[in-house]
DNA sequence: GAAACCTTGACACATCCGTGGTAAGGTTGG
DNA sequence: CCAACCTTACCACGGATGTGTCAAGGTTTC
């Protein structure tokens, strides 16, 4: 598996250099590299960066959104305070009724044993 | 349970009442209204407000970081697509080891079952 | 009916996000 | 050793966030 410089996976991602600079200070892809410092995409890296393109396409979302959910699957912490905040609500929004929420929760949480058992 | 207008919820909570039309704004604490179109701020909404304070001191988030988990607590396909961008990493950063997020899966159902069974 | 509220809408400003550029300097390959 | 890459560090700039203030006008209360 060789490894792609930045320009070269821009060419190839879609993102601009400066764009994939970005996006690892971001913290959301980190490339490894090289012993002078150059930045080496792989393969992992790459598949990544363009699923992260048609993620943001698709929704309206935003590179910081995407870091915050990544902050919030990594720090128990926030995350529960956030969820509390979230769940000491379930009345008026119409658009989050509890029920909903909660088979997400079954689902999400029966997926990720599946794929575990999977591996 | 009677209701405040926005001056004096402002003075209860600690927000500006120009911040209290913000936070509405974002979706996050949106309380009901008079017939006059007054806003009405109720015990609920009051606690709400406190709590959020809180969250943002407490932690270094946004409100639209806030409002961001709100809509992926709303949106399934959303939030699946965005968790099956983050569990596609599993990887380098060594502050995400799956197992705890997948703990966080298991905790948290338990937690709002045990919230439902409870009500 | 006047004082003291409330409403929406706008202007203003600091700070961040997303994005491009450019400059000064190290690395690599022929 | 030179061309073509890479690095970091800046300047710039439009749009979004967060926050204050002010204006023009409706509501409530005495």
């Amino acid at each position: 598996m060789q490894s792609l410089t930045i320009n070269e996976a821009a060419a190839t991602t879609g993102w601009s250099p400066r764009m994939l600079r970005y996006v690892e200070q971001t913290g959301l892809v980190a490339p490894n590299r090289s012993p002078a410092g150059y930045r080496l995409y792989g393969a992992a890296e790459l598949q990544r960066l363009r699923t992260l393109k048609e993620l943001l396409g698709q929704f309206d979302v935003s590179l910081s959104d995407v870091a915050f959910a990544q902050r919030l699957a990594g720090d128990r912490d926030l995350r529960e305070s956030v969820q509390a905040w979230l769940s000491a609500q379930a009345r008026r929004p119409e658009n989050v009724h509890s029920e909903e929420w909660l088979r997400f929760e079954q689902e999400k949480h029966e997926r990720l044993l599946a794929a575990a058992a999977a591996a």
